[in-house]
DNA sequence: ACTTTTCTTTATAAAATCTTTACACGGCGG
DNA sequence: CCGCCGTGTAAAGATTTTATAAAGAAAAGT
């Protein structure tokens, strides 16, 4: 579901700790460390989603590191910090953090504040395509185009072909396939199989009698190959 | 300088004239009304850059207003409330509030929390107008024009369209659009989609038996095409 | 209270999709 | 060479899904 990875930088073990249980149970790829100079790094060599930042940091303070990171780094930062004090917080926002949350904190109101701070820049650019040279399948759309042209699909032959891209290279059984898309009750209706494996080649191969993309593997199944 | 447009909606009359005094003298555009349809009217007729809004409304629940603004409204939303329940923050920032204060609140914090969420809609600058070609839907003004001419829809048939607007391209499930539209207990009313989908096809597609908007995906959904 | 608009429900025709049947093709072993 | 098996394809029903009109119910506006 989730996935988007976090960094959070933060010197109480406790707290670390708390924080990657609650995020990975939220399906969060947490990393985390304890000081600003890894932080940095770390943010530098694989850039998160979004960064959790405490401002009690031992080797530096936390506002500079908030500064070093804005000087590059455009996705949200939440601030985590002992300090409740206005001027903490009216610094930590003014020089780009996007929330400031004071320990202790609530940990379902931090999920809450992490969702919205992800939503606005998740919402963008985040829709799984696959790519099959002359074709590609867009899952989250449901659309399927073939040099640019939408290709019309029924459901079933959807379902069918979502199956093989998802699967790319591997052989799918007759059985799995039969038993995926039209239920377990159907996995001898072989027949079935062939009537739509037919319409599909018919709808995405360029030349149908030579299938580039659905390989017929004789008394095992079918293969997808999306390229040459 | 600033100059940004803020909507107050809150019922508290010294909460209203401290907020007015305040972010005025830093040289925001303050307007405030004291309840939730007011608010809506005013919003809607010419969008602010930011709205604050109280839970605690007299005449509609701050929740509620909440979700109505975020069918359309895209720019910032901050919750200002006398509640500091975990659930009532949680359930705000995830109808889409950009933030939450509990009163009584600090101004200094919330004048650099304004700055904060105006800061990350400048860099976007997106109008809600979606252009179809001969049709446009102007999301902010709840209109809909085709060949220039206003087009006069229903609640219903608006919701339905501005749904399809906002996820052009992507197909839309029966079950989802029920969802959204009528509410969860209406998932299986299929035939009102069929009902509405068909008034909608006969105001804003040119011909009405050759769809060219609204693609029906038989046994899925439907898709919605802003242009060829 | 009355008119107008909008929503819900029902009925039916039309379209799309699925299922089933029929048959052709090609490889392989006898 | 011939028949068998797994496969591919077309096409005829059968079934499901969709489009549309229209009437009754409810809501909104005056």
């Amino acid at each position: 579901m989730n996935n988007a990875a976090i960094l959070v930088i933060d010197d109480e073990v406790q707290i670390r700790r708390l924080l990657e249980i609650t995020l990975e149970s939220n399906n969060f790829n947490v990393e985390s460390t304890d000081s600003a100079k890894e932080g940095l790094r770390i943010a530098a060599s694989h850039p998160p989603d979004l960064i959790l930042l405490d401002l009690g940091l031992p080797d530096e303070s936390g506002h500079t590191v908030l500064k070093k990171l804005r000087e590059w780094y455009t996705k949200p930062i939440l601030i985590l910090s002992a300090q409740s004090g206005e001027d903490d917080i009216v610094s930590a926002l003014d020089n780009g953090a996007n929330d400031y949350l004071v320990k202790p904190f609530r940990t379902g109101e931090l999920l809450a504040r992490i969702r919205s701070a992800l939503r606005s820049t998740l919402a963008e650019d985040n829709n799984p395509v696959i790519d099959c040279g002359e074709m590609q399948i867009d899952l989250a759309a449901r659309t399927v185009k073939k040099n640019n042209e939408l290709i019309k699909l029924t459901a079933t032959e959807y379902k069918l072909l979502s199956l093989f891209a998802q699967q790319e290279g591997k052989v799918l059984t007759h059985q799995y396939l039969l038993r995926e898309v039209w239920g377990p009750g159907y996995i001898n209706q072989s027949q079935y199989l062939r009537v739509f494996i037919a319409q599909l080649r018919k709808k995405i191969e360029t030349d149908s009698n030579r299938p580039a993309h659905i390989i017929t593997e004789s008394g095992v199944g079918y293969r997808f190959i999306a390229k040459e």
